[in-house]
DNA sequence: GGCATTGTAAAGTGATCGTTTTACATATCA
DNA sequence: TGATATGTAAAACGATCACTTTACAATGCC
């Protein structure tokens, strides 16, 4: 079980930098050393793997945002959780987002697959906003959410910045939803 | 000068629903009914068709955007014109980033033109901030842009409220620009 | 009427694609 | 010892890729 991880770690890489679409197999292996057999006796495809990778992806940035969780302002936190993802993986747009667009016609299960992580991460800013606000806001949420992709998207042709400019932006979503209802 | 722009509006659809790397030249100009002669004879390359297609495209969002500058509210007017624009041509991501991630290792002259184009925007939005607020303020026009920049990522995964949502929050954060000083 | 220009049709270029196959090495364990 | 599992190396599969070439039709301009 452990050559398949290491497949879909150098794998992950290989996406992040070339696309889905626009790369060989064989440049995929290269960071694991793995053989095109041993690819296929564990995936069978190359978009099972690219479905490996994003629910790998998806797995490890959920476990970030776990750690980081406990800390004062749970909303806060998001966006410094984000910055130092993306001061490690470096700013290319998200990565499940990304892997949509390139297969929005060729494999619906991949589109499937992102929308329920999406999904997934909404309630989660939704639990931070209700833990916060104590009550629920399901805009608030959304325009929390919408910073979030914002700030990830924008970061691809801007530097890291904007990540705090995002959060600054929360804050004060947040502030004003507190002062105008309680 | 007719051909060539039928190529190019025809690339555009096929780009959008199949991505860069995942479509072949046959499929981008089926829509057109154009030769692969005609194509190299015109552009030289797929990847100067996709140049072509990026500033086409952003010549004619910029253009929807220039049209609707006459309107009362400025920054609000931005997120209308981005919901009619997903409604014609479906939410699947801004083009130009989508692009930027295909190639940010194949092609840096793509990468350049994304960088140039979104700072272009950039400055659009700055420049609507300061009309509408009476004095330039940088930082809010950042986080107007994340939340451009969020909501079209988001309505790939959503539904096109997350515009409408988007919209209220920046007019929110106008609002408390307003009020802190003037 | 001659002659570029601009286009299509269609075959062919070598390279690369995802995937399969054959052959063989190593390790575990009954 | 011998079977099973798990891996690599490397060649080969047909399909498709970006791109080129040859051949020919229609247009408009002098």
């Amino acid at each position: 079980m452990n050559k398949r991880a290491d497949i879909v770690a150098g794998a992950a890489g290989a996406f992040e930098i070339d696309g889905f679409r626009g790369v060989g197999v064989d440049k995929v292996l290269a960071p694991s050393g793995a053989s095109t057999r041993t690819l296929y006796k564990h995936f069978g495809s190359k978009d099972a793997l690219v479905l490996a990778v994003l629910e790998e992806r998806h797995r490890r940035f959920r476990e970030r945002l776990e750690v980081a969780t406990g800390s004062a302002d749970a909303v806060a936190a998001l966006f410094d959780t984000l910055r130092h993802w993306l001061e490690e993986h470096g700013a290319r747009g998200c990565m499940l987002l990304r892997a949509r667009a390139e297969y929005s016609e060729a494999n619906e299960e991949i589109v499937a697959l992102v929308r329920r992580q999406k999904d997934e991460f909404r309630r989660m800013i939704a639990a931070r906003v209700e833990a916060t606000l104590g009550r629920s806001d399901h805009r608030l949420a959304t325009q929390i959410w919408i910073l979030f992709e914002g700030a990830t998207a924008a970061a691809s042709v801007s530097d890291l910045s904007v990540v705090d400019e995002a959060k600054a932006a929360a804050a004060s979503l947040l502030h004003a939803a507190q002062g105008s209802a309680s």
